[in-house]
DNA sequence: ATTTACTGGACCGATTCGGTCCCCTATCTT
DNA sequence: AAGATAGGGGACCGAATCGGTCCAGTAAAT
């Protein structure tokens, strides 16, 4: 189906929550949970993992908790994807070469690459900043692409 | 890791393979899997699918074997996605409403969504007659967005 | 009638996913 | 110093998906 994954989405949304309050504002694992409804392991699981990818700082003990590390408006959601699922590769073969068993005999793995970059780009183009504030930027200049694939996925 | 799964890349190589042959030519099940050195029931399962996808004719007996229905110039990635994969769709919720229990309180969705058809754009404006002739069309204008992703990426 | 080849679906092992739990360490408060 | 709070690093588990195989049925050609 071409999806991230729940724990991703979890994540970016935990990130936008923090992105929604005043810079270096500290919120803890219980009042994540709270305010996004979502199950208290689950936050404290994906707040550990964004710390570990110095998205967020965290602050141990009494009083502790996490903290955006860095501006939202440099964060790109190809960053998130980065840190949450390890890399945005489409194919096997698009993550480097030794992945695939027929690198010669196949002739479309030079168009993937191309397609994936693609991909990465319309990503890059997104920051968490503009997640938070909807209806800003109009991310990339394809509108009208855009809307041909509207039509055809209709 | 936002990739696309095996069997789909399968499907598209065997399609690859029908557009690099005229028009209307007919090849069978165990053609294809020599041609491509998959094994043969993963090309008969997904020769199948593509059929059932009115992507291939199918023709049975002796004899029998699939051909291309459609223009290669004129089907493009994201439809083979959406055959393959059964559509593009990020998060669960950019399918369609009632997927998230938390439709309302989430501020994020919006955005999700043009990001999801930013990524469906760039897949519908690649065809699989361009997936054939490598070194052809740049995509989608957007490369110095794409170099600021490989920048970034890296 | 026989052979060829697609059709439909069941089936299976392996991996990944979504989620939980527990014990450890660090820090703050009193 | 003691206790409470909160993050750190895992292991762990059931369920779903993935990648792949297999087989009985049907359609067409010879």
């Amino acid at each position: 189906m071409l999806r991230i994954s729940k724990l991703t989405d979890y994540g970016i949304v935990l990130l936008a929550r923090f992105a929604q309050e005043p810079a270096g504002t500290t919120l803890n694992a219980r009042e994540m949970a709270e305010t996004t409804a979502l199950p208290m392991p689950v936050v404290s699981k994906m707040l550990k993992t964004l710390a570990g990818a110095e998205l967020l700082r965290s602050q141990r003990g009494s009083k502790g908790g996490y903290s955006l590390l860095r501006d939202p408006a440099d964060v790109t959601v190809a960053e998130l994807l980065e840190a949450l699922e390890g890399g945005v590769a489409l194919m096997d073969c698009t993550a480097g070469p030794g992945h695939c068993d027929q690198e010669e005999r196949c002739t479309v793995r030079e168009p993937w690459q191309r397609i994936n970059s693609t991909v990465l780009a319309a990503l890059a183009n997104v920051t968490l900043a503009e997640l938070v504030k909807p209806g800003s930027a109009p991310l990339i200049g394809i509108e009208s692409a855009s809307s041909a694939a509207a039509q055809r996925a209709e």
